[in-house]
RNA sequence: CGGGGCGUAGCGCAGUGGUAGCGCGCCUGCCUUGGGCGCAGGAGGUCCCCGGUUCGAACCCGGGCGCCCCGACCA
């Protein structure tokens, strides 16, 4: 391709709205541009590199035994409210109507449709087990689209879905599919974690999460530095830690402390560290006011507190509900003598030798509480967030938390679908068995900024040569007609020999043809100037390098493919 | 959904009552070819939209729309 054709337009300076190193590289390199908030479109250099993302996705697709098919966008409400996510999936589905007034969504996954395929298609164990996959657009209307495509209303998503007789054979189909996402992922030329996490609103039993190690990741993993150990904050896990020294032989005893609402500001007044204060929350959970309580150096974990309490989420409670439901200050309350509420009480809190906690009386605490003795809790439970440095749960070392971009996401579905939707089939008995399903998500589209996102310099992007647009830029530096004449010649050459090359024929001063060139980030410079002008030579430069190496233009041709 | 910020040329911005400018980019010519080169000339604007105030509005007032950021667990 010859740059003088490109449709494109690189830009000195990123526009005001993007924030994050890779939204700013793709819109001034020229992959994408804003059409609305979290919708763009894709220029023909960020194009191809989805392109080159999908079709390794469809690779391994094909490979792991998955046949492509493509789901309708548009899908009706019925489908909808037979799973019983017209009303669940909330805000985030987009929603339209037709002429008749017929109530549409567009499809932000497709499960609905799927099991609608299969339940019409798979009616015998015979056809089973089968995966199906598209690549297709998504529609999510996101809350805060952020970050360029990264998180988008408008996306592209590999999305595949298994069907199996029963649990186990979902299990192997499961494993399937996590092999060849992790084959996806290293091709891609990828830094990533894969992670235990949870499921979410897709519903079901278990799941994984790959993610892609990035500062600007706006998820946390929690990871092992020993061990395989690797999960998101959702989900990690921390073994108990050690009780501090010390011990509360003293009985419990009330403190002034006014104006001291938060741990913090105990821990502050009374000069004592965060930990030996405890945090006392209040949560709705249905009609019941229930009190959590963890250390002050801690967060509680809300997705695994609606676990433990067997309920789809938990929510804070009000204020104005607390004072209503127990008469006592906000901010001062404590679990010693707290009529007529559950308190849970978190492991590493419940194993602290000596606490502060509210008095249950305004401006003032009671030192010397010992969890167990002063208080008991109805539950104790690991309720917390895994902190940087917690103990491993399978291995003691310590964790590390990193960001992350998650880039994939498997679920065990299990029946979840099959029986809302009645997707059966028949078994060798000749009785009708509910299909198990699994459901393997791939944000294809968010894999291009993720890479952008772990690899560029202050120049610009350094494609992974899997995803590279073009594996090769022409750079002729030079207006002397035999330095051109054999720059076009090696752009020749590389397109007859298959390699998908860029040539920079654009009359540009060399300063801007460096600058786009890095700028662009495609792999391999071949650079037709000062060392052809003296020697014959071609400088063969790897984006992200200084220094290249000379070659002939034969040895440049050779050097390049085999690369490829 | 709550709070904040911003909408002026493709991008970045200035202009805050008298009918619009700067840098980059774009076009033409000359020049230049190893790191966003120089000179000269040029094109490009519903100043987000609607209404109001005023002799006169990009600017003031009202309403709307759009875009961005922060927050949406720490009692």
């Amino acid at each position: 391709m010859r740059l003088s054709r490109l449709v494109f337009q690189t830009l000195r300076e990123a526009p005001k709205e993007a924030d994050t190193v890779s939204h700013k590289l793709m819109v001034r390199a020229s992959l994408i541009r804003q059409v609305a908030a979290g919708v763009y479109e894709w220029l023909p250099f960020g194009w191809r590199a989805v392109l080159k993302a999908a079709a390794i996705v469809r690779e391994e697709m094909d490979r792991a035994g998955a046949q492509e098919v493509l789901l309708p966008q548009l899908s009706p409400r019925e489908l909808w409210e037979e799973s019983g996510r017209w009303g669940a999936y909330g805000k985030n589905l987009m929603r339209l109507k037709d002429r008749h007034e017929r109530d549409f969504a567009l499809g932000p996954t497709h499960e609905e449709v799927i099991t609608d395929l299969a339940r019409a298609t798979l009616r015998s164990y015979r056809r089973l087990p089968a995966t199906m996959y598209q690549i297709q657009t998504k529609f999510r209307d996101e809350m805060r689209p952020r970050f360029g495509v990264m998180r988008a209303r408008e996306f592209m998503m590999k999305d595949a879905y298994s069907f199996d007789v029963d649990d186990a054979a979902s299990e192997r189909s499961y494993e399937t599919m996590r092999v060849a996402y992790n084959r996806i992922f290293t091709r891609l030329g990828l830094n990533y974690r894969m992670v235990d996490a949870d499921s979410g609103p897709i519903g079901g039993s278990f799941s994984q999460e790959f993610m892609v190690l990035a500062d600007a990741g706006e998820d946390i993993i929690a990871s092992c530095t020993s061990c395989d150990y690797a999960a998101n904050m959702e989900k990690a896990e921390s073994a108990p830690l050690p009780a501090p020294e010390g011990s509360a032989e003293a009985a419990p005893e009330a403190i002034s402390t006014p104006g001291t609402k938060s741990a913090n500001a105990v821990s502050k007044l009374l000069g004592r560290p965060i930990r030996d204060i405890a945090k006392l929350m209040f949560y709705q959970v249905g009609e019941e006011l229930v009190g959590v309580m963890v250390r002050g150096d801690h967060e509680i974990n809300e997705v695994r507190l609606a676990r433990l309490l067997g309920v789809d989420e938990v929510v804070m409670a009000k204020a104005d509900t607390i004072i209503a439901k127990t008469g006592l200050p906000i901010g001062y309350m404590g679990p010693v003598d707290l009529p007529g509420i559950r308190v849970i009480a978190d492991r590493d809190l419940a194993a602290m030798p000596s606490i502060v906690t509210g008095a249950n009386r305004v401006d003032e605490h009671l030192v010397h509480v010992k969890p167990g003795r002063d208080f008991t809790p109805a539950l104790v439970s690991p309720i917390r967030k895994a902190c940087e440095g917690d103990p491993c749960p399978k291995c003691g070392q310590p964790l590390k938390l990193m960001h992350g971009i998650e880039v994939g996401h498997i679920f065990k579905l299990g029946l979840k679908y099959s029986k809302a939707m009645h997707a059966v089939f028949l078994d060798e008995g000749g009785k009708e068995q509910m299909m198990v399903m699994g459901c393997y998500g791939i944000g294809v589209t968010r894999i291009v900024a993720a890479a952008v996102e772990q690899n560029h310099d202050d120049r610009g992007i350094i494609w992974p040569f899997s995803l590279a647009p073009y594996k090769a830029m022409v750079v002729p530096v030079g207006a002397e007609p035999d330095l051109v004449a054999a720059a076009e010649q090696l752009y020749v050459d590389l397109e007859a020999a298959g390699v998908e090359v860029l040539f920079d024929d654009r009359t540009e001063a060399p300063g801007v043809k460096f600058a786009d060139a890095d700028l662009l980030g495609v792999p391999v410079q071949l650079i037709v100037g000062k060392t052809f002008k003296a020697r014959g030579l071609i400088e063969m430069r790897r984006r992200g390098t200084k220094q290249g190496i000379e070659v002939s233009p034969q040895d440049a041709v050779a050097q390049v493919k085999s690369l490829a």
